[in-house]
DNA sequence: GGTTTTTCTTGACAAGTGTCAAGAACGGGC
DNA sequence: GCCCGTTCTTGACACTTGTCAAGAAAAACC
């Protein structure tokens, strides 16, 4: 008996967890039922046990899809550029670009990263990909260092804190207030990298 | 007919706040039902109606009630330190020692304000509580610059930020890997905190 | 002790939930 | 066109949920 054809299933896999990212970025984790993310999707509610063991296994399998998304978003600033002030402000554009094009993909990250904390199952996920956007980050204040030819003054576990706080206030008010609040991050992030590195 | 005792009344809704706080730090804003909360309660499900008009409105008053105990965390940190040093290690000490002491709290905490960003009914009180907190936090570096003799290098809103980033990255790791984490957050605090004056 | 008021329990209701499985619909092979 | 396998729909089931209200229990008043 031939197999299911793998990039099928794997395709419609992807197809639902883009249909639970995208449920999971408008309602938020409490409110993201398999009806509502069936209703986001081409599919039935049915659908989803065909293709996932449970819900839990859906929703590991999107987070670990939207890792693959967004890793590398800060990539470009640092391979493009050439000096130190072009870097800062390369990434502190990007920053509110980010927060202006996929609020919802950040916020949806962290409630799942809260979510982590109270279940077991989303834990390892949730900090392997943390552990990717921590890279992800050092490999900007790394290369802003070598760019300035000094150090950085922080670990990389320390800059990521920082960063991502910042990133998530920003988040948090944009929520509240708006796009106008973008332009205090961007000159956070222009006080405070300077900061990282000596 | 004589209107109900006043103080009975709060003394009871301040218990229901205790019990709704209890279980969101046990299992998280997305688990924590009315039937849930009423478990941790001498009380049945249904005296939350009598004294509260909805769940949304007890959590409110939870959050509101939570923070009335945290505010003032570092204060003694603050009033006690004489020099720089001091400050440092008794507030590196002091997170600690509140994540140890109180990590259900602290998800809860980041578990609502990430809820905020979903809940339109949250949002006002939770950017209320992040104002106080990040005043908190301004106490800290503030006097540190003080007794530096030296100028705060960041905004009150970037110190939060990446003071908030540290300690939930702490926590996250806390939840994770237990206590050895927090000697980690112990050094990343004597690490950052001096490059927030100048 | 009786009455009134306050406080709380209990359970119903409607709605929603995750999971499961029967079987419909579709697609491929012959 | 038929048969078989794959894919998906549909709906049932058991359970949970927030809210509401009847009425029990407790407390206060006289």
């Amino acid at each position: 008996m031939k197999a299911r054809p793998v990039d099928k299933f794997d395709r419609r896999r992807d197809e639902l967890a883009e249909s639970a990212l995208l449920t999971l970025g408008e309602l938020g984790y409490a409110r993201a039922s398999l009806r509502e993310i069936a209703g986001n999707s081409p599919f039935s509610h049915g659908v989803v046990h065909y293709y996932f063991q449970d819900k839990l296994e859906l929703f590991i399998y999107s987070i670990r899809y939207y890792k693959a998304r967004c890793v590398t978003r800060y990539d470009a600033v640092v391979r493009d550029s050439a000096s130190p002030d072009e870097l800062i402000e390369a990434f502190a554009a990007k920053l509110a670009q980010t927060i202006r094009d996929e609020a919802p993909m950040h916020r949806l990250w962290y409630d799942l990263r809260t979510q982590s904390m109270f279940e077991d199952g989303l834990r390892e996920a949730i900090t392997e990909i943390d552990g990717t956007l921590e890279a992800m980050i050092w490999r900007v204040v790394d290369r802003y260092a070598e760019l300035r030819e000094a150090q950085p003054t922080v670990s990389p576990k320390a800059a990521y804190g920082m960063l991502d706080g910042l990133f998530q206030q920003a988040l948090l008010a944009h929520t509240a207030l708006g796009e106008p609040v973008l332009d205090q991050l961007a000159a956070e992030v222009r006080t405070v990298l300077p900061l990282l590195v000596r």
